[in-house]
DNA sequence: TTTGAAAGTGTAATAATGACACTCAGATAA
DNA sequence: TTATCTGAGTGTCATTATTACACTTTCAAA
């Protein structure tokens, strides 16, 4: 009895999203707040995701997702992993939020996770512009989430570092134009521990993808510092060859 | 209307393994030959995997899979995603072979892929030890496999790289006592590269996870090589602290 | 006893890393 | 107008890691 398969929810296979922003001081990521009150609490907290349909690759609807949450295209998006203990539906609040969104709340469900690196900027979040309420937390705040959501949000976190290590996707998280010393924040922020900043300033500098705009900030109560932006063709040029020189 | 949970394989979600081994010249792969013939083709040959039962988890299922085929337990297993392209059943071969194993040929199917690390004096093939074939092949003479098997080969071999780089899991795939050029050769089949041999051996003797046996190698027509194990407990203490230092 | 084959060994030049402290530029407030 | 506050920006030195490179040794077999 082979079922019909396009355009068909598949009950067993879903993805989920860690989406990272950074808002120039600290890493957060976006959450949906299942919550009937206008009150946030950790308990309702959940990373955006949904089943499958049978004719969209797992891509595809990482993706969707995204772009129903966000509006935005073109994001960074990469796998963490695969995640599916049978008992991951262990808390009395997720089976009954998934009594209430799903057809079929008892299957045995497989996610596959994705994190993601967007521009806060370019995702203002407006008042209840979705049903579903998503909001941006701080990483480090978080201490609870939804299902097995906490436990991919860790594996994101490490897969996250691991892969800023090697490779320039930070750039993804920063403005256009953004200075030395938020691309500095960032690091820190992601890799979890201070980086010394004449070190950390030769080494960019040495990567060698920074585009120096000879603007300056303004209005800042300081000295102001220099802008620059990420520079794409010298990206590809070194994406060739492998970027072997981002040792964190 | 929910269904029978428990023992029940779950049409959409399987687990695929790419088992490697080293003869202490080249890495090799475990695959199964589907074919019908004694003589191996490389269209029959596929990725051992199974769909998994619902009341099992991921890993659970992978090492299932792999004690089914090698009857080894405590084997070196790791996530390397999940694969789920809906168009993965392209081939007329791979839908004929699907629909002699499988109740639903037609479901859509993700599949979790896991790369392991055996060392093959454990697991001397038997003649017709198995219905189907288990046959060892090098890993540089597979140049097609059923499914996505050879994406996923790629993605095995990639992810087998980084890894290698920045943990000591090599060990898994020599025997108890072996050479520092064993070792050495290891390395630059899984890298794809030559290694300068003082430079490699001064690396890994630094390292300090090697045991020397002041024993050697005996009846080898040339001067007979010194024998090392693993040191487990310097491995332990060392893994706390991360393994900053295996640059390769 | 000679030969073949891989084992084993050290050094020097270059590059990368880590630790560290002061001056500069602009905004704001007195 | 001057003083103060804040973060921007900059260089050097010691240590460590990396790369490149060639000859001698030991055993088995002929």
């Amino acid at each position: 009895m082979p079922k019909k398969k396009v355009f068909e929810l598949n009950p067993n296979i879903s993805v989920d999203c860690v989406v990272f922003g950074f808002d120039l001081e600290k890493l957060n990521i976006l959450l949906i707040d299942r919550g009937e009150s206008q009150f946030v609490s950790n308990n309702s907290l959940a990373l955006p995701g949904d089943l499958i349909y049978n004719n969209e690759n797992l891509h595809q609807a990482a993706y969707r997702v995204l772009e129903e949450l966000t509006g935005l295209k073109n994001i960074y998006l990469e796998q963490i992993g695969a995640f599916g203990d049978p008992n991951r539906i262990s808390k009395e609040e997720d089976r009954l939020w998934l009594e209430s969104i799903r057809d079929n709340p008892e299957a045995r469900v497989v996610t596959i996770a994705y994190f993601s690196l967007v521009k806060m900027e370019d995702y203002p979040l407006k008042a209840s512009s979705f049903a579903k309420k998503a909001i941006w937390i701080p990483v480090k705040e978080i201490e609870k989430l939804a299902f097995d959501h906490f436990e991919i949000l860790q594996a994101a976190k490490i897969k996250l570092k691991e892969k800023i290590k090697i490779h320039p996707i930070g750039f993804n998280l920063l403005p256009e134009k953004f200075t030395l010393s938020q691309l500095h924040k960032l690091y820190e922020s992601i890799l979890d521990k201070e980086l010394d900043k004449r070190n950390f300033r030769r080494k960019v500098q040495k990567m060698n993808l920074l585009k120096r705009l000879f603007e300056k900030q303004e209005y800042v109560p300081h000295k102001p510092s220099e802008l620059y932006k990420f520079n794409e063709e010298k990206y590809q040029e070194l994406a060739k060859n492998g970027f072997n020189n981002f040792g964190f």
